[in-house]
DNA sequence: CTAAACCCTCCAGTAACAGGAAGGTCAAGA
DNA sequence: TCTTGACCTTCCTGTTACTGGAGGGTTTAG
């Protein structure tokens, strides 16, 4: 059995956010020890560093929760984790061209930045052409 | 002169949007016909275009608010704006790096989760794919 | 006179925590 | 024995850039 500053060493996860997890509804309350002290076992930790994992996945709480159901309740959630897996991965490739579009509008504006002069009356500088995007 | 509604229309800003941005400091209080109701000159509707340009950029309304100051200061803020469009670029860049490499982990473990079969007892399923990562 | 379409302020909620205040507990050392 | 430091506790606030809604005033058309 650990307390909450060994938990947090064995998964990686801050004693703040082990006890967010908890208030989350992540993990079920965790025992006290008689002066109040939470304590985990080896099984608590088990779920903190699957939590772990899929955040690091990028996994929105909200569906780490609802693996997390299909478990508790005994049955397998691997059909349900491939479709959200698919969802994830469309997620972000749909991020990735948006940041990407965003990033060559960037560089189209800066490189037109570098050709104005510095213009001390406002009237070429890149802010307008910033303005100008609208 | 135009009411928020009509502003809200001309700059593709929701009415909340312009209300927040004014609680937030990045355009000054509206005047206010006798009613109450916020009015908006020609040069605000720019103010508030520019925001929207800029945010369209990505650029956290922090640093709006700061190239907005050196226009009401009466200085250019080109020089500032073309690092903070730097810094932006590499931030997204570095941002798309991420996301690359989660996708890639993601694609990874979606193919595993396919070459295995649906598993009741639970132990070889996806699940335990993600928790290995850790 | 009323209904619709405006507008107002204030409050709560979003995602996933982090920071900090104020205080209880426990083991080791002077 | 006392104290110091490292733990732990709860509770509250702040983060970003808004959105939604309650509850209410104003104006215009029919």
């Amino acid at each position: 059995m650990y307390q909450i500053g060994e938990a947090s060493e064995q998964t990686g996860l801050t004693a703040k956010t082990i006890r967010y997890y908890e208030e989350a509804g992540l993990i079920p309350p965790a025992d006290r020890k008689p002066n109040g002290y939470r304590i985990y076992s080896d099984e608590d930790l088990d779920r903190l560093r699957f939590i772990r994992s899929a955040r690091a996945l990028a996994f929105p709480l909200e569906d780490i929760e609802e693996i997390l159901a299909f478990r508790d309740r005994g049955e397998p959630p691997c059909l349900y984790v491939m479709t959200l897996m698919e969802d994830q991965i469309d997620g972000i490739s749909q991020r990735i061209r948006e940041l990407e579009q965003l990033r060559a509008e960037l560089r189209r504006l800066h490189a037109r930045g570098q050709s104005l002069p510095e213009d001390v009356d406002m009237k070429s500088c890149v802010c307008h052409a910033i303005q100008a995007e609208a």
